[in-house]
DNA sequence: GCCTACTTTCCGGTTTCCCGTAAAAATGAT
DNA sequence: ATCATTTTTACGGGAAACCGGAAAGTAGGC
């Protein structure tokens, strides 16, 4: 049973409409934070009253402005929030689309269910949370198909930080110095050649660029 | 004064909040539509009915799926509404935050206001309705300060042909022949280097990677 | 310790890119 | 048509990237 309900969303209307949407299932307990902080400081004062929330609806991202967070983003509040509350329920509902992401929410963070913003997004959150109140973790039917058409590369911290770094202007034979410096390894020049172009056959890919625009399009850098 | 409203949005979560936040400002007659081609029809009804309407608030990018659209999303729609009905009024409520893309919105489309998708979005909404009820164009207050910093390059359309070849993989003693054969001028490899050079310089960026990365951030290409 | 399998680095030759200069072509004014 | 200006292309030398193979280093099993 779902009584009491934290929304974590920093849009203001995307918070509203999950308002409302909860509103129509009869959930009448409910708070919203516009930070992650806020929305940590919350679950921390419901669990001291003896009132704790029973289900965390939050965004992945939240957009920086002059409140300095001590929390980076909607990840980081569910990590910290289960933290205080192991038994919390999580759902996120994001416009994140990328399965590889989203997967790792599922593996990683053991949420109880995600929800895309999309076309129906609100007929679909009253679905995960009917599913999440019955126990059972949510599985949105668009995501396991997209999960299917998804390449499957699993880009390493390695991968992301030589491609950043491609993408921040450094010339690949300055790279080495760089990963050095911090002591990341491997740090060779070719170590980086091999690894690019591991990478570019994967995805069949022929230059540089073309692999930078990809990772942006897909939020991977 | 906007007795009547249409509302153009794919996402059900994000259309619900702009009709709710309409409805505190005692506008009844609100309409929504989740496709561009949808809403196009409905404002041509509407005309045909003799109760066109007063206002409409689009979202930029509508999400694909399998109705096929004539229209490619809220430019387009905008474009083609105010073609059937030139004093329609038009308020954008959209993620982008490319002040190059708001601007060009104010500049070419002659938009009547635009509100981004934010914290306190709701509110920056009313204010913005208000004032177009008003007959005054609606500028963000986060909008100058944006424009302002904003680097003033203007990129052309052979610039975003190249740029976009390279991000697709093009090397770049290719696109000559490439662009030859599409007949776009300049086609010659040393025009290319120039060009590239030319942006690279205006922006301090070393290196091609550096240049596909912020054009895919800035939804140049 | 020794062997094996694997990872990382070093090295060279080739291709592509980079960049300045000069030639050629197009444009525009008179 | 002529000349001046600007734009585009051609060329060449040097730097960086690309690519394959060999050598060196590392980790784990026995």
């Amino acid at each position: 049973m779902i009584r009491k309900v934290l929304i974590a969303e920093d849009h203001e209307s995307a918070s509203i409409s999950v308002q409302k949407t909860l509103e129509e299932l009869n959930i009448t307990s409910i708070d919203y934070a516009y930070y992650c902080d806020e929305a940590l400081l919350r679950i921390r004062k419901a669990i001291q009253n003896n009132d704790s929330y029973d289900l965390l609806i939050t965004d992945l991202y939240f957009e920086e402005d002059h409140n300095r967070q001590a929390l980076s983003g909607g990840a980081a509040l569910i990590t910290a929030a289960r933290h205080v509350q192991p038994d919390l329920r999580v759902l996120v509902f994001s416009l994140e689309s990328q399965s590889t992401v989203i997967g790792a929410l599922y593996q990683e963070l053991e949420i109880d269910g995600f929800v895309r913003k999309a076309r129906h997004d609100t007929q679909e959150l009253k679905k995960a949370v009917d599913c999440i109140a019955a126990n059972r973790v949510y599985y949105s039917p668009g995501l396991s198909k997209e999960i299917r058409t998804e390449n499957t590369y699993n880009f390493t911290e390695f991968d992301i930080a030589i491609i950043s770094l491609l993408a921040k202007g450094y010339r690949q034979k300055d790279i080495p110095a760089y990963l050095l410096q911090r002591q990341i390894r491997p740090s060779g020049l070719s170590s980086i050649e091999k690894r690019l172009n591991l990478i570019k056959e994967k995805f069949n890919f022929s230059s540089n660029e073309q692999l930078v625009a990809f990772c942006k399009d897909y939020g991977i850098i």
